[in-house]
DNA sequence: CGGTATGTTGACAGTGATCAAGAAAGGTGG
DNA sequence: CCACCTTTCTTGATCACTGTCAACATACCG
């Protein structure tokens, strides 16, 4: 059997002791979201937005069991969205960054916390007046589609790659994260070591092991531990499948 | 390193001999859809449709990498959306029961294999077809997020359960079928081991033991391999979480 | 009935988790 | 700027769960 506790360290014991400090209500000139790559068809949802909510790292945007008030968009930062377990062990089904739409769902409550991986800037839609224009107005119902559909994508992969082993789950999820933050020269984990191990189902300490065994095998190399440099991004994507 | 080659016995390796036999199309009246829970919104939707078409077990429907024309309907039988990976594992993203919408994606072709895993029966819906439609009328839009909207809480569900022990796997797993199946007393195991256990990321040989010591310690009972009666659920959902 | 496909059980090995301790990074107050 | 503290990351030793290999049992089917 798993052990119950599994961070017997002080410092790991406050892992979950987050902050939940609200950051105060920032209000951004509502020029900023539409300078930031949203248009046309997007305008309709944005009308019924609020915010943008600035949060810091580590606190907490959604419970699990929440109720599905709201859906939201990240502007700035990293969001993890993820599950606690009873034995202290946590999973994190999926990480947002900027321009995503996310949390959308037709229950009523989520089914997982929305947090904030790093200082983040998130904006609100409400869910009721998102799903009432949808069903009047095919563009927003489109925008969802689009959203859910991405968002599906997306986990998909990722539940295909947590079955393979630790070095192809770590490979692949710095290729991806390449990807999606479009950094030419290296990437930056913008999250911690641990939150990278949650959402790969691995250790931290494996993924720490993972990588430096990668940049023995010089496929990467590390400028500190949160700045990676993908040197040889071929032959990453040949641990992969 | 993982073995290249997992199943030497002679039996084992004709897993991915598939058959491929299509079935003959067989053209059942249009009435048998429209009586079987489709009503209302689904009306634009299932004027589009096309077949249903007949599959044998472990026939291919759609290739992973072929083109993304059509959006499907199971409208008997199970089926399982895949990916084989060159060592010759394969992963079981999902499996789909009558009456859900599946395969829809926003990209040009198929991320995943779609295979009947016993004889189906499926109905074809040409993509584009509704993908327009879906831009004109909010009804069939959002009878395709529906679809996204429950496919995501799936698959969301499942990437949690795949980073838990094997008993709870296939504890969830066998929790969930007896949800979808809606059998009172006994869940019938319709897909192979092999199917579960590339659904869980496991091995057959550990889903195998992890029944049998579930049978052992009382939580469930075997008639047949495939019939399996849940005796404790309650206990059986202790184990989740 | 033989032959194939599928499921079961045992022995053993390997990947990755756990436990433990130390190193590096970041932040705060003097 | 430095000392101090907290957090995060790294590395090593050991253990266990689950995969692999092997053999057998059972079910299915012409």
């Amino acid at each position: 059997m798993r052990e119950i506790v599994r961070a017997p360290n002080a410092a790991r014991q406050q892992r979950f002791g987050y902050k939940r400090v609200f950051g105060a209500g920032s209000v951004l000139p509502s020029s900023y979201i539409f300078e930031n790559g949203q248009k046309g068809a997007e305008r309709a949802v944005l009308s019924v937005r609020r915010g943008p909510i600035r949060y810091r790292r580590n606190s907490t945007i959604v419970c699990e069991g929440g109720t599905a008030d709201y859906v939201f968009m990240v502007v700035d930062g990293v969001v993890r969205r993820c599950k606690a377990f009873q034995n202290g062990t946590r999973a994190i089904v999926a990480f947002h960054t900027p321009g995503e739409l996310f949390g959308w769902t037709d229950e009523l409550t989520h089914a997982l916390s929305i947090e904030a991986a790093t200082d983040a800037l998130i904006l609100y839609f409400k869910r009721n007046v998102l799903m009432s224009a949808a069903s009047r107005d095919h563009k927003v119902a489109n925008t969802l589609l689009r959203a859910a559909t991405s968002e599906l994508r997306c986990i998909q992969l990722h539940s295909l790659r947590i079955n393979q082993s630790a070095k192809c789950r770590v490979a692949g999820f710095l290729l991806d994260l390449s990807a999606r933050m479009a950094e030419t020269a290296n990437v930056d984990l913008l999250m911690s070591h641990q939150d990278v191990a949650d959402h790969l189902g691995l250790s931290i300490e494996t993924v720490s092991r993972t990588i430096t065994e990668l940049e023995r095998a010089c496929l990467i190399e590390r400028a500190s531990a949160r700045t990676i440099s993908l040197i040889n991004r071929a032959a990453l994507a040949r641990l992969l499948d």
